[in-house]
DNA sequence: TATGAATGAGCATTCATTCAT
DNA sequence: TATGAATGAATGCTCATTCAT
């Protein structure tokens, strides 16, 4: 749909495109299904190629997995610094406002591809790497780890809540209201203790 | 070689007894791995017993799975209600000291076997019909669904972060100042937007 | 063919009885094909059973092979020792008429599978264990080791250029010839080096 | 990255020069590894050229296999003939001593490479053709092709115990043992029937 | 002439489940 | 009631080869 440009019958023979055209299909299939539940086949079929080619391109379904997570880090890093003040507001509208860009989202793949092993080492690396341990220096302060962890753990569980379980309670509540009480908290986490 | 021998010396003959291990063993496996990475041959294996017998008992993975969380959600009521006082920081205590009663733990179950569509529908309406909603109602007051919504999403945030993320700077730190950061957020909660 | 009882629609359901046939096609087609050539799929299928089932019986495609070999070297054993005289003449025999019993030669499966690394260890420790060093040592005298690997040898080159080559030279000579110009070589290496 | 240096500084535009290179590449891995475990892939690898440049060149696997091994029967034919005289020493220490000149061995190709079918006609026709009829002419007299073979065969043999299945009663000998007990064997078919 | 994109058939293995006993 | 034999669909991955450029 859209992109493809040969309807049927050998496709378009760009190499780069093709290939973005996976990671993209893969980002989208990883976010809905998890890694578990997202296989090669899928993934070319979506994209009109045979399974093989996904491997040519990417060497493993692993590979092709933390090609797809690095560009969600990769997209979120920009997303947090920005000043302290209403950083408890921005985040929390992030997480509830946010629009599912294509259906890529990074904090699902992460939610529903930790429970398999070896997605979760690269996954714990790359948001130890490019997330906590940023933000912790960027806070400053006393226990900078420990808020920066609880600010994670809120927006996972928030994320969690809301698009995997989708419970009722928070799906359908006004997000003004979910904003106005999440936000004061993670605020809190950047002050710090010294309330 | 042959029996299994299950502690109790070979195999019973008594069908509730066989029962109540399989589910036994479900428990902690789907604690561990998540629906998912838990295979019937895996359970069967644990107790002794042939893969079928677990089907004949269960009809399928998932109503095994369905009686292991319902098993959990019991669990977790009476855990919740004691007094509005100090629930903040009971409920931190929870899931900060949680021991894992014998490798059974309902809260990771949850966050591991998400992913699976099947294990979601159990799970969310669990959740949602035997927690959030018995919660909110304990809460009362404005806003309470929402209320609810948002502490336990603050608690599977932290169970995430921790054990399944296992992220270091939540693993690492002192419990104490764990607590100390999160309890008032979740007491905060319960008290309500009197802001 | 002669085994299957029933014709189609779930078959005989005797474990030990379809084991043993799954094991005797294996033998076949190690023999005919060599281990690379010889897949899970195709050993079932002359059984006409899933594939699934011959892992479930044999691990693996080695452990298949380990133990169609195994039958092998069993067989091997009784037929060297029976006394000096006329071994060369009795071994040459052997190679020269052997009738591949339905199917069946260990000789070309080592042949034709040692090229696989696999497959090589398990031959190398088979043949060397179960043959070659009984052999030298009821072989006795100088050299001992060195005679049973050369009279091993022999055999092998001889089965090598007749029945995977199938060289005319050989294929289409008298078995009397050829066993008047080798047989004399085998018992050379059998009396030893004194002559 | 990119190009890959070949000794010579990145790829030449010498066509002939590439054939040549590809074709040295193929004899030795093929020589290591017989033809089902060399990929068209390895060996456009290890030249630093594309898999298809492969098949353009050579038509397909087999048609570079078929390469592969006239070179190895032309090395050999000359490698025979000088004289009666000490011709089964020559032989024998051909075997025992060679080096595999670069990583090419034409007898290992050949026990290697024998299993698959598509080797085994081209294997068959050119020892058939370019070594055992042409040793049966050149040795002469009465069951010289009888003869021809089984030279061939003890050689092979040989070779397939010592390099194939590194059987420790033959790599651990000392070549003069083996020599010794050789020798004598591969000039009585030499040297005919005259019993 | 040569590159590399793309294919499709093939591989061994795992799984929940069904069915005969 | 309970066992385990048997199934078939699915998994990630490899391969020689073809075809557009």
């Amino acid at each position: 749909m859209g992109r493809r440009v040969t309807g049927r019958g050998g496709r378009r023979r760009d190499a780069a495109a093709t290939r973005a055209e996976i990671l993209e299909a893969a980002c989208v299939l990883f976010t809905r299904d998890g890694y578990d539940h997202v296989g090669m086949r899928g993934v070319a079929g979506v994209v009109g190629v045979d399974a093989a080619l996904v491997v040519r391109y990417f060497g493993s379904k692993e590979g092709l997995f933390a090609e797809a997570i690095s560009a969600g880090f990769a997209l979120g890093e920009d997303l947090l610094f920005s000043g302290r003040d209403g950083f408890g507001e921005r985040l929390a509208r992030y997480v509830l406002e946010k629009e599912e860009k294509e259906g890529f989202d990074p904090m699902l793949i992460l939610l529903r591809s930790a429970p398999n092993e070896r997605a979760a080492v690269l996954l714990r690396e790359g948001l130890e790497g490019q997330f906590v341990r940023p933000l912790a220096r960027w806070l400053g302060g006393e226990k900078a780890p420990e808020r920066a962890g609880l600010i994670v753990a809120a927006l996972f569980g928030l994320a969690f809540m809301r698009d995997v379980v989708r419970s009722d309670s928070l799906t359908q509540a006004e997000t003004e209201d979910l904003v106005a009480l999440v936000a004061p908290v993670l605020q809190s986490y950047v002050d710090g203790p010294e309330t």
